[in-house]
DNA sequence: ACTGCTTATAACCTCCTGGTTCTATAACCA
DNA sequence: TGGTTATAGAACCAGGAGGTTATAAGCAGT
């Protein structure tokens, strides 16, 4: 599991073109000028915007004469929502050992409630 | 659903720092000192990776003394799950139709050589 | 061979990021 | 009051990100 990938991964997650691009993809293939065209910016922009999603391993390229045609690619996806699942379900442990031992806190409570009761002077000899 | 938000929560996720520190978080609260321990690293780094955290929405601080406890929040989370959920089961979605898109070209390719074998020129009429 | 379309590259700018060191603030401790 | 601990802030630096324009390169059609 690289965190190098992760890196790139949500690096490339974090601009909100990108993602637009990839919801696209997620439509289909599509050329750099179709991906561009919804985007007020230069079309150079998006060929870097697609070098990056490229390195991260989201997405590549055929060739079809002179268009270099984008698909998506699952694997940097699967690997951050695994590492994201995996994070949520440590935490969720995490939590339940939390309300165990609050459980447990409370139970010595009611003991030490116990022994007040026999003990004014709250020794736990 | 803040396209702001989003962008904070992954660029804040694309630093193996600041995964790490998230990572020790989820096994509860941890003064700065605590979070800096591990890391080669000054402690004014990791304030500066708290602060990218803390405006994610990730972390908030508590007050203890001269310290400032941290802990996990978990929204910004939810919703970076989710947006990569969202976009898997679109994904999923869109291959379904393309499935379909394939099956009724197998079909129409049938009905071609069904025609070629009664029409040989190829003609479609 | 020329023209047009599609894409990538180069050079440049500005702003952000991730780190540093040094210093200030604030709370506790004696 | 003065010292220690915990944290934040300021100033600085190098490098990278995201954008621009202008240009080059590859392929297609006539």
């Amino acid at each position: 599991m690289g965190t190098e990938l992760l890196d790139a991964t949500f690096a490339a997650l974090a601009d909100p073109t990108r993602r637009a691009i990839l919801a696209r993809l997620a439509g289909g293939e599509a050329t750099v000028t179709e991906l561009a065209e919804p985007f007020a910016m230069s079309q150079p922009a998006i060929s870097k915007h697609l070098k990056v999603l490229e390195r991260a391993g989201l997405v590549s390229r055929g060739r079809d004469a002179q268009r270099r045609p984008c698909r998506l690619e699952a694997r940097p996806l699967r690997e951050a929502t695994a590492w994201l699942a995996d994070f949520r379900d440590y935490w969720a442990e995490s939590y339940q050992r939390l309300d165990a031992l609050l459980d447990e806190l409370k139970a010595v409570d009611r003991t030490d409630a116990e022994r007040r009761r026999t003990r004014p002077d709250g020794t736990r000899g």
